[in-house]
RNA sequence: GGAGAGGUGCUCGAGUGGCUAAUGAGGGCAGACUGUAAAUCUGCUGGCUAACGCCUACGGUGGUUCGAAUCCACUCCUCUCCA
C-alpha cells in the first residue's frame, strides 16, 4: 500500500500527547521502512477482558490507535483473557477467579461496541490472548520465564514498592509482564501502546522480542488520566470515571465537576483541538474558569453523541443548577409503588423507590435535610404518603425520582 | 524445617476482659459558601426500628468467662530472620 503521510509527517502526528516513546530512534526507523515497502506496521494494544466498561481514561490510547488506522497501519487488539486470570499486579487487585468462556465472549463484545465509538473497526484484528498462552506447556513456559531475573523483575517500581513493605507478591504475578510480552511475541508487535503505569510491562514486552529474535517492538506510553477527584487515575473501581456510555447529561454534568487545574490536561488528551488554541484557553480560565470548563465538556459530549446532544445537555445543565432554572431535569424516572390505606412513611418511600440503599441511610439524609419531596425540604421521615399521591422525591442535588402511589 | 511478628470497619491504623458499632486519619455522602472547581466550616458514614431498643461485625472454628476484638486451643493466611 502506498502511505499518504511521510514518516516525518506520521511522527509528528503520533508523537503528540505521549508520555515517553522508546525509542524514538527505532520508531523513525520503523515509519521509515514500512514507507518504503508500504507494509504496515502492527500496532498491538491489550485489553483486560473483565472491564468492559470503557471510560475516558481508555480512551486516551484509543484515540491515538485511531491515528495510526487513519495513517493506514494494522491495529491488533489483544484481549487478555488468559492474563485476566492473574490480573496485573499493579494495583492492589487480588488474583482474579478465572472468567469462563461465555463471559469472555460476551465482554469482548461488549468492548468492541465501546471501541467502535473510537476505531474503525473493519480495519481491527481481534485476538485473545489464551489462543497462544492457553497452549504452552511447561517447558515452553519454564524457556519464557528464563528470560528474566527476579532482580529485573523487582525494577517495577510498584513490585519494588511492595517487596520493600512487605507486601506479598505472588509469583504469577512475575508471569504477568512476562506474558503480556509474549503476546508482542505473538503477534510480532511493531508498537505497542499502553498507559504510563504500563511502561514496565511493555517494556517486557521489547526483551522478550529479542530473546526471540524479533525486532522489539517500540513502547508509547501516556500520561495517565486523572479522575473526577483530581488525584486518583481514572477507573471505574473508584467512581471517579466518565464512561463513553454514560448518557450526554451524566457525561456533562461529571465533566463540569472536574477541578479547574486538570483542563488543560482533558483538552490535550480528550480532544482534537490544536495545541493553540488548547493554550488560549488555559489563559481564558483565569478569568472565566466555567465557560472553559463548559467548553471542554461541550468538546467532549459532541465526540460522543453530537452538537445538539451537547447543546441540549449543556442547557439542562444550566436548568437544574443554575440560578435562573427550576432545580430540575426535564425527565425524571417515573416509579410506581404500591401503598396500603394507611400510607407510606417518607423514610420508607425513599428506599422503596430506589433512591436510597437503606431505611438508616434515608433517616440519616433526612436528618441532614438533604432530602426534599415536590421541591420543599422535608425534616419529618413519618411524613405519610397514601395511594394517590404522585410526588417528586429529590435526595441532595442530583438524585429524582417521580413517585406515584397506588392502591 | 526452626525462631519471631502480624491478620480490626471502604482504606490506613488505635485498641490487650466490661464504659467498644469499636479512638484517629484518609476516603465517601450530605448541609453552608460557590462555578456540581478549589479552599473552608458543619454533620453523617453496619443493618432493622416511629422510638426505647435489638441484631450482625475485629481471618476461621471451638473454648474459658456473668461478660472477649481483647484470654486459651486448634486452624487458615501474610511478613521477617535462620536453614
Amino acid at each position: 500500500m502506498r502511505f499518504e503521510y511521510t514518516p516525518n509527517e506520521q511522527l509528528t502526528i503520533l508523537s503528540k500527547g505521549t508520555e515517553q516513546i522508546v525509542s524514538n530512534e527505532d520508531f523513525v526507523q520503523k515509519l521509515a521502512q514500512s514507507y518504503v515497502t508500504g507494509k504496515p506496521l502492527t500496532i498491538k494494544l491489550g485489553a483486560d477482558p473483565s472491564a468492559p466498561d470503557l471510560h475516558l481514561g481508555h480512551t486516551v490510547v484509543l484515540r491515538k490507535l485511531r491515528q495510526f488506522q487513519d495513517l493506514g497501519h494494522d491495529v491488533v487488539f489483544i484481549i487478555g483473557d488468559f492474563t485476566g486470570r492473574i490480573g496485573d499486579p499493579s494495583g492492589k487487585s487480588k488474583t482474579r477467579t478465572a472468567l469462563t468462556v461465555e463471559e469472555v465472549r460476551s465482554n469482548a463484545e461488549t468492548y468492541k461496541n465501546q471501541v467502535g465509538k473510537i476505531l474503525d473497526l473493519d480495519k481491527v484484528r481481534i485476538e485473545f490472548n489464551s489462543s497462544w498462552l492457553q497452549v504452552m506447556n511447561l517447558a515452553d513456559t519454564l524457556q519464557l520465564a528464563s528470560t528474566y531475573t527476579v532482580a529485573r523483575m523487582l525494577e517495577r517500581d510498584d513490585f519494588e514498592k511492595r517487596y520493600k513493605n512487605q507486601v506479598p507478591i505472588t509469583i504469577t504475578e512475575f508471569f504477568y509482564p512476562l506474558l503480556q510480552g509474549y503476546d508482542s511475541v505473538a503477534i510480532n508487535a511493531d508498537v505497542e501502546l499502553g498507559g504510563q503505569d504500563q511502561t514496565f510491562n511493555l517494556l517486557v514486552g521489547r526483551e522478550l522480542q529479542r530473546a526471540y529474535g524479533q525486532e522489539p517492538q517500540i513502547t508509547m506510553t501516556f500520561p495517565l488520566l486523572e479522575g473526577l477527584d483530581g488525584k486518583e487515575k481514572m477507573s471505574k473501581s473508584l467512581g471517579n470515571y466518565v464512561g463513553i456510555s454514560d448518557t450526554p447529561k451524566d457525561m456533562y454534568g461529571k465533566l463540569l465537576s472536574i477541578p479547574d487545574n486538570l483542563m488543560p490536561k482533558y483538552f490535550r488528551l480528550l480532544t482534537d483541538l490544536p495545541e493553540e488554541e488548547i493554550k488560549s484557553l488555559t489563559k481564558q480560565m483565569e478569568d472565566e474558569p466555567k465557560q472553559v470548563k463548559m467548553r471542554l465538556a461541550r468538546e467532549i459530549v459532541t465526540e460522543y453523541y453530537d452538537k445538539e446532544t451537547a447543546q441540549h445537555a449543556e442547557d439542562e445543565f444550566e436548568n437544574i443548577f443554575g440560578k435562573s432554572g427550576d432545580g430540575l431535569p426535564d425527565e425524571i424516572e417515573i416509579v410506581s409503588l404500591t401503598a396500603s390505606a394507611e400510607g407510606v412513611p417518607l423514610q420508607k418511600l425513599l428506599v422503596e423507590s430506589g433512591l436510597l440503599d437503606s431505611g438508616s441511610e434515608a433517616r440519616r439524609m433526612i436528618k441532614q435535610g438533604a432530602v426534599k419531596v415536590d421541591q420543599q425540604k422535608v425534616e419529618d421521615g413519618m411524613k405519610m404518603f397514601v395511594p394517590g399521591d404522585s410526588v417528586l422525591l429529590q435526595v441532595g442535588k442530583r438524585k429524582f425520582k417521580q413517585v406515584a402511589l397506588t392502591e
